[in-house]
DNA sequence: TTTTATTGATTGATCAGTCAATCAAAATTA
DNA sequence: TAATTTTGATTGACTGATCAATCAATAAAA
């Protein structure tokens, strides 16, 4: 069997499965096992190539910021104005595959775990940063430096609000209800202040 | 040692300790031994009041409901109008042992179990539809309904979103400034179509 | 031959849940 | 009142299952 070069193919495999088995499983209480066996592989195949549980969902977690990342970065080049780039950071947030269930359940398996994983939390919390410095920095131009700071804090607090309440499919917020509702605050907020 | 009538005392001993425990743990992994050692009893008497660890959980959950229900409904009567009564749904929802770390931390090991138990997710889903009601009762005095079910989707999520980013410990929002960001949104969503 | 990839089998630890036995208060009887 | 029975409370010891982690063995490429 043994093609040298595996090892990054079956780390992409292994993660990717990962994020799977945990998304349906809504927990991080899943087994080596399952995650292996999602992937095609063994699990001492997994524990060769991360050493750990733990250093996988590691990297899981890391993965998924990747994602969110250089989607968020995509959509800024796309935007021109600060009020353009404002929208597209609202609507990266809740983009489709971010907003299924599967990947709302893993964010908040990993919510769980930071309380107890100091690395986990290191992670959520580079997320909540850059989230909460895009908007700043976007909001800066538009509006006094203390009331951006304020807005910023009031978006982010509903957009994460938002993806809690998803998760229990209670009442189910579509994403265009979810975008309005976020930039209905943003707008409404700079439109006290002017543009 | 028997003395009856220990069981509704045994009980809510250990409902108080599997709080405190899985608060401290921030994960419902926790063992049955350590919630017993914590309620100061064997962990074969916990078996014996609840069954079974789940049944233990559910109970705890359902005490945190009510405690909240209870708070809400305090509030609610010592307000007099429409908008005092909005101010006191925010004021309880911050209110600061429920803005304690460990309770959070409890909140959000429950969310993510609601992911699996249905039965856990049945409750979640009562706080949420009892907030928003609660907040869409007291909105439609003073704005149209259609705009009461829309402020109250966004309040409540921010309200959500603001417990959210405090379990990250990261930019820790003061429980004032929460309130006081939850308060200007509704105060200014009302703003717009009077009062 | 050496190196890389891969797995089956195994181990050790952890836990939920069970059970038989004990202890003491309360109820009943003498 | 004293003796006896009943019942609720409580636990230590045990079991069976699960799982992360290890390791020695194998297979194929280099």
């Amino acid at each position: 069997m043994p093609k040298v070069g595996m090892e990054p193919v079956r780390r992409k495999a292994l993660v990717d499965a990962a994020l799977r088995v945990i998304g349906d499983h809504g927990s991080l209480s899943v087994t080596m096992s399952e995650i292996a066996k999602q992937a095609g592989v063994s699990p001492a195949l997994a524990h060769h190539y991360f050493g750990s549980k733990e250093q996988l969902l590691i990297e899981t977690i890391r993965s998924l910021l990747k994602q969110l990342r250089d989607d968020a970065v995509t959509a800024l080049k796309a935007a021109r104005t600060p009020r353009e780039k404002l929208s597209a950071l609202i609507r990266v947030s809740f983009q489709a595959d971010q907003f299924a269930p599967q990947t709302i359940a893993a964010w908040l398996a990993f919510y769980a775990e930071a309380q107890r994983s100091e690395e986990t939390r290191r992670f959520l919390m580079i997320y909540a940063r850059r989230l909460r410095s895009n908007l700043v920095a976007n909001l800066k131009p538009l509006c006094p430096a203390d009331a951006a700071e304020h807005i910023a804090e009031g978006a982010a607090a509903m957009i994460d609000g938002l993806y809690i309440r998803q998760s229990l499919r209670s009442a189910p917020v579509s994403i265009e209800a979810s975008i309005a509702l976020t930039e209905d605050y943003v707008s409404m907020q700079l439109g006290r202040v002017g543009i």
